[in-house]
DNA sequence: AACCATCCTTGACCAATGTCAAAATTCTGT
DNA sequence: ACAGAATTTTGACATTGGTCAAGGATGGTT
C-alpha cells in the first residue's frame, strides 16, 4: 500500500464549505476563523493510504466529498472495514483519545477532497472554546451510539438483511413509489463494509431480489416497495425503518446540550 | 421482565467511592461535592431490569460491583447484547445524546451496587464545568475506540477465539505461568455477550481445551499458557496481547487532553 | 438426602457462510 | 469496436454455527 501523495491547495471555500457542516452549525459557526488558516484541502484519488493505524496522528479530516474506507489489519492479515464513510463526515479525531495515534486505517475508495484540519489546533481550540467541546461531546456520543448499532446489525442479521439495510440507508428522500438508487462504491467493497465475503454478497442479493420487490442491473438498483424491503431487514433490528435518521453519522441532533 | 425496585440508601462514602473513579478521578475531584448532594447508591437483585432502550432517561450510573447487561431487543424478539460491564464503568450517560431516551436496556446480570447520577445535574454540570466536559470526551471517545474493537472481534474472530479474548481480558495481573479465574458471570450469557448461541459456546469451549493448554471445570478456568492463548485469539485481531489495557474501559488514559 | 429448577452439554441434523476455481460480465483506455 | 484488466457471478464443496431435542450436572430448598 502507497502513502498518499497530498497536494495541499488554497483554503478557498472554507468557510461556505465548514458552515454547512454539522459538526460546526448551528452555533459558534465564527470558530471556523480560527481553524480556516490551517485547513488544508486535499484532492485524493481513488486507491490511496491516506493513513495506517498507529500512524502518529497530526490530522483529522473531514469529507468534502468521495468515499473513504476505515479499516483495521488484523495479525494474520485480513482486513475489518470499521466503516466506509463520505460526504460529512469526520474521521481520524479520536486519535486525540489514543496517544494521538490513529487506531484504524485510511483508504481512499472514491476520488475524494478533503479538508484536513490540526489536531494540535482541535486540541488547543477544545480547551479554549466550550461550545466547541460541546459540539465534539455531541458528535462523538452520537457515533458511539450507531457504533452499538453497527455492532447489533453485525451480530444479529444474515447476509442479505444486512445488504437490504445497507440499501435502505442510501435512500435518500422519503419517495412513496419505485427507489432507484446507484451503488456508490465496488460490491467487493460493500460486503467487506457489511463483514461478509463478495461470494457470499453475490448470492445473498440474488436471494433478495427473490423475496423482495427489486432489480439489481451493475451498479443500479431498483427498489419497487420500499416498505416491503424495511420489513424484511428491519425486522432483526431493534430500530424501525426509517432509522433515526438516513444518513445518520452526518446530521446534527435537534436538541443543544 | 420486570422494572426493577430500586432501595435508595444513604450516599455514605460517595467521595471515597467516586475518587477512585476513572471518570472524575484525577484532577477535579471537587466536582464530586457538587454531585455527591443528589446520588443515589441503589442495590439491586439479579434479574432486575434497570431501564428498558426508549424509556425517559432520568438517571446515569455508575457501576460499584456487580454486572450489568446491555443489551436491545429487535422487532422480532431476538436479544443483542452490546455489552455486559461491571466495576468502575459508566453507562447510560448517552441519553444525553438521543433526546433523553436510553439507547438501548439495562438488566442486572448479578447482584449489583450501583450509584444513580440525575442526568439533569450531568447536563447542567457539563454546561458550567470545562473540565468535567473534557472528562467525559475523554471518556466517551475511549468508548468509542472500543467499541471499533468490539466490531472487529465480532467480524473476524470465530467462536474459539472470541471465548479466547474474553478470557483474557479477564486475566487482572501479568502472570507467567498457569492462571486461574472465575467466570463472572453464566456461560449462556457469556455466549450472548460474544455474540454466539449457547450450544456454540459449549462446543467452541472444549475445541478451545483441545486447542490450547487450559482446562475448565464448572466456572473456574485455568489457563496453562496464556501466552499460548494470546497466539491462538489475537492472531484475528488487529491488536496484541496484552490489550492496550486488561479492563480497557474502566481505565483512564495517561495523557491529559 | 431428595427434590426441583436452572444451567450446561451432547447428539443429530440443518442452514448459512466461507473457500477455491473458473467462467462471465463490466469497465477502461486506445 | 476491441483488448486487457478488473470486477462480479457461479459452481462445487468445506466449515462453521444454529436449531431442536434429550440427557446430565449443579445448586438451592425442604
Amino acid at each position: 500500500m502507497e502513502h498518499a501523495d497530498i497536494k495541499f491547495t488554497e483554503t478557498e471555500t472554507m468557510k461556505d464549505i465548514l458552515c454547512h457542516h454539522p459538526f460546526v452549525t448551528d452555533f459558534r459557526r465564527d470558530i471556523l476563523g480560527r481553524f480556516a488558516d490551517e485547513v488544508k484541502t486535499v484532492n485524493i484519488p481513488k486507491g490511496k493510504t491516506l493513513f495506517l493505524q498507529e500512524d502518529q496522528a497530526e490530522w483529522f479530516y473531514y469529507i468534502k466529498n468521495g468515499w473513504v474506507k476505515l479499516f483495521r489489519e488484523t495479525q494474520d492479515g485480513n482486513d475489518v472495514v470499521l466503516n466506509v464513510v463520505s460526504e460529512g463526515y469526520i474521521f481520524g479525531e479520536t486519535a486525540l483519545f489514543e496517544q494521538n495515534t490513529y487506531p484504524f486505517s485510511a483508504e481512499i475508495v472514491e476520488d475524494a477532497t478533503l479538508l484536513a484540519f490540526p489536531l494540535l489546533s482541535l486540541e488547543k481550540e477544545i480547551g479554549q472554546d466550550k461550545m466547541l467541546v460541546l459540539e465534539m461531546l455531541d458528535y462523538i456520543g452520537r457515533q458511539n451510539v450507531l457504533k452499538d448499532l453497527e455492532i447489533e446489525h453485525r451480530t444479529i442479521q444474515n447476509a442479505s438483511q444486512r445488504i437490504g439495510c445497507f440499501l435502505l440507508r442510501l435512500i435518500k428522500e422519503n419517495a412513496d413509489g419505485p427507489v432507484t438508487l446507484r451503488l456508490p462504491y465496488d460490491k467487493t467493497l460493500i460486503a467487506a463494509r457489511l463483514g461478509m465475503q463478495p461470494e457470499t454478497f453475490s448470492r445473498a442479493l440474488t436471494t433478495l431480489q427473490k423475496k423482495v420487490k427489486m432489480r439489481v442491473k451493475g451498479s443500479a438498483v431498483t427498489i419497487e416497495n420500499v416498505e416491503q424491503l424495511a420489513g424484511f431487514s428491519c425486522g432483526a433490528c431493534s430500530g424501525l425503518f426509517p432509522c433515526s435518521d438516513l444518513r445518520p453519522e452526518c446530521v446534527r441532533r435537534q436538541k443543544t446540550l
